[in-house]
DNA sequence: CTGAAAGCGCTTACAG
DNA sequence: CTGAAAGCGCTTACAG
């Protein structure tokens, strides 16, 4: 590229990384002969002679035991992002260490420019030792302290609350929540914001029945839920499968769903669209997740800025399993 | 390093490298000291100085409608086996682009090593590029032409015929296929193989119903299959949301499925374990499916062998959808 | 078997 | 604004 554009490799080097100090028109035969040529710079030799890999790093969550329909969108999300700062993403696995080995290596071998996280507890080791370390990344969920570092995560109560909204919207007065066995960070936030909303909204004590994830107990849990108050119209679930069973249930018991019963679930997985009536569920917006956490990490890198928390609301998608007048 | 153990780096790099010509003596000091240092040579010089990235590239599919059930066991595989040579796998997405950019670029940039394809169809244009250009790759999934390259393949037909075998060993004669609609080179292959077997075991005329997938979908195709002959008394659907649906319209009209009517899905998506009863299923084995691929490809990238292709058969998953007494 | 040297293809001070 | 030079941290012929 420099003998065609007639310059120094360094000339080259400058106008294509957009660098200041080159003439207007050093720049513009310089891209011409770059395009002429389909020119690509090696990767390998950036990375090495300018400390920056172009690589994030993205240790996949443990598969799920019923596999994990939200990687898909979330993987999606954070590539295509990538891909906007030109950036790559190389996934690995933290399957069978301690969780921590893996991200050790990849900084001492220079293989990445930063991580990004998802699957981030209350007490998660990585978060202290990249913090502590100083070595960027950005988190999908955050630790019980949430400062020094730069994360997003999606508020769980709030969403609950939406949801009893539009259930009182629609006319229910009695409603009941399927919620995780306790202790659980996650679900006790879904289910302190369904109490919020429901007290808020002034309506009757509701029922709060607990229970594991599955569409079985689901099923179960309908039941207890209606033989210990009759007069529940209406069950926010704290995940999709307890919402699927309840569904199944109730029309099993030949109750109606969305007329006679509204049922909300939360995490949209792609059972929740196709199951009859459709189910109305909060989905976690992955899209914009994996754009700010990109977003974020990129900051991070550069170091320009200091960290940051985002807390965004899932989307409650309605569908009629909770609307009266199924049109 | 070379300071510590007293040799030269490059003695130091034979001897890390499991090159020849270093003597044991060098060797164990060299080595010693790696370990004392807790050394981790830098991907990037390597890549340069090497001419190997140890990077594989991964073109993520495209989202699905109801997300991708198998993308999270497939990736967990390809990733497990790439760590047992060293390699780590960069996804890439090819949205928006022709399909062959992407793979392109980052051949261009010298970025990977090699590619792994899934997704593959019998006309896929990414076959044809790479393999005249001599990159090293390795396909789930085939061309028409399946020579001149690295594949593994799962033999739906095989799995179909293997459904009928259980099937007529429970008791069964008179079975029915729910199909995609034509053509399908997948589909069309499974009802080959399914069609085979029925004559093979001398059974009554089948039932063929075809459907696109969905769970109302399997549901319909349900009532279309007794419509057309009430004495089938086993189903086997060329995809589990169908055999799902097949489940739930037969309970509804209080056929017991299991003891009345077997039915048998493909994909052992999630939901086939938790609906009830537990479907039977054929499961792709991408554990090994992975592990083939990954191997397939460091046979590439080495050079050393010639290409070939692996077909699998399905795992047939039996659950008590299929058996007559439940245990 | 060993090590000095060249080189992988870039970027970045630095001197002009 | 420009280019010669050094250097990123390795690997690989090559001469000893």
């Amino acid at each position: 590229v420099s003998r065609v554009a007639g310059v120094s490799v360094a000339t080259v080097s400058k106008a294509l990384n957009g660098a200041t100090g080159v003439s207007d028109d050093a720049r513009s035969r310089v891209l011409e002969a770059a395009e002429r040529l389909d020119y690509r710079p090696s990767r390998s030799a950036q990375a090495l002679a300018g400390r920056r890999t172009h690589l994030i790093g993205y240790c996949l969550p443990e598969p799920g035991r019923w596999g994990n329909p939200t990687l898909d969108a979330f993987l999606h999300a954070m590539v295509a992002s990538s891909a906007l700062h030109n950036l790559e993403v190389v996934v690995f696995s933290a399957h069978a260490t301690d969780g921590l080995t893996p991200y050790r290596d990849l900084i001492r071998r220079g293989a990445v420019d930063g991580f990004l996280l998802s699957e981030t507890d209350y007490h998660d080791r990585r978060i202290e030792y990249l913090a502590e370390l100083g070595f960027p990344f950005a988190s999908f969920g955050r630790t019980d302290d949430t400062d020094g570092y730069s994360w997003v995560d999606v508020d769980g109560g709030v969403g609950c609350a939406a949801a009893v909204e539009h259930l009182a919207s629609q006319g229910h007065r009695t409603l009941a929540m399927l919620a995780w066995p306790q202790p659980s960070e996650v679900g006790d936030a879904r289910v302190a914001g369904f109490l919020e909303a429901v007290k808020r909204h002034d309506l009757n004590e509701p029922v709060v029945v607990r229970s594991p994830n599955g569409i079985e107990q689901g099923r179960q849990a309908y039941g207890r839920v209606m033989s210990e108050n009759r007069d529940v119209t209406a069950i926010v679930a704290v995940q999709d499968e307890l919402a699927l069973g309840a569904i199944l249930e109730a029309r099993a018991r030949n109750v109606t769903v969305g007329a006679d019963l509204a049922v909300v679930g939360f995490d949209d997985i792609p059972s929740a669209s196709i199951v009859d009536p459709p189910l109305t569920s909060l989905r976690q917006p992955f899209h914009l997740i994996g754009g700010i956490l990109v977003d974020m990490l990129v900051d991070q890198i550069a170091g320009i800025t200091a960290p940051r928390g985002e807390l965004l609301a899932p989307e409650l998608v309605i569908r009629d399993s909770s609307r009266r007048s199924r049109t």
